[in-house]
DNA sequence: CCTGCGCCTTGACGAACGTCGATATACGGG
DNA sequence: CCCGTATATCGACGTTCGTCAAGGCGCAGG
C-alpha cells in the first residue's frame, strides 16, 4: 500500500484539486443505468420516438419477461434518464432532454458549470 | 411468455425496425467501463489533463493498489476510451478525443450515420 | 550479470447484478 | 360489487464485478 515511492522523475501533477470526490459515484450510477444491452434498447426506442412509449411495447420488443422490463425502466427512472406518466392503467415512459448533457461534463472541464 | 395480449388499444408501434439488435450489446459494453466511480475519475483526470498521464499519478489518487489500478485502465483500454503510450519504463494513459462521439448516437437518431 | 523498480496478470473471495416465477396493488368494465 | 388486465414488488438462483495478495515480465542502473 506505499505506493509513494518515485524517487526518480516520472509525472508532474496533472491538475492536482481532484475535484471529482463524490460526484464521480453520483454520475457512475448514471453510466450503471446503461450498462446493459436491453437498457440500452429502451433508451434508443425512446430516442427514436416522438411520444411517450408504454410498457407493454417493450416487452415483446426486448424479449424479456413484464417483470425484467419493470426492473429496467425502475432502474432508468431512478437515475433520472426516463420521465414516467400514468395514463389510467397504462403507464407510459419518455426520455428526459436533459440526459445526455448531464453525462458529457465527464468529458469535458466544466464541472464547475453545475 | 405470450404477451401479444393486445385486444384493446393500448400504443401504435413507435418505429418497427428495432435497429440496435446487437449493437446494444457494445454500446453498453463501453458504458459498463464507465460505471464505476474509480473508472468515471480516471476519465475526468485524463479530460483536465492535456498531456498523457503515467499509471503512478492515478495510484496515490484514487485511493487503490496499484493492480486495481490496471484492472480498471484495462477495462476502460478495452472499451476503446483510452489510450496506451509506453515510455521506457513507465505506462501513459490519454483519452480517446472520439469517445464522447461514439456514445452519443445512443440518445440521437443518428444510427444509420454510422 | 545481477538487482531494484514499475507495470501487468492470475487466483480467490465477498458483493452486486440480471433474470425469472409468484405475489401484490391499482384501474376499468360488466 | 366482482373480475380481468396492466404494472410494480418480492424471493431466489446463477453470473459477473471490484478488490486485494502473490507472482511474472521488462527496463534502467551498478
Amino acid at each position: 500500500m506505499n505506493v509513494d515511492t518515485a524517487p526518480v522523475a516520472c509525472c508532474a501533477p496533472v491538475a492536482g484539486p481532484a475535484i471529482k470526490g463524490e460526484e464521480a459515484g453520483a454520475l457512475a450510477q448514471v453510466f450503471k443505468a446503461l450498462a446493459d444491452p436491453s437498457r440500452v434498447r429502451i433508451v434508443n426506442m425512446l430516442a427514436n420516438a416522438d411520444e411517450p412509449v408504454c410498457v407493454c411495447e417493450f416487452t415483446p420488443e426486448l424479449g424479456l419477461s413484464q417483470p425484467t422490463v419493470s426492473f429496467h425502466l425502475k432502474k432508468l427512472l431512478d437515475a433520472g434518464m426516463l420521465r414516467r406518466e400514468q395514463r389510467g392503467t397504462w403507464a407510459y415512459y419518455s426520455l428526459d432532454p436533459n440526459a445526455l448533457e448531464r453525462l458529457s461534463i465527464v468529458f469535458d472541464v466544466k464541472e464547475a458549470a453545475r
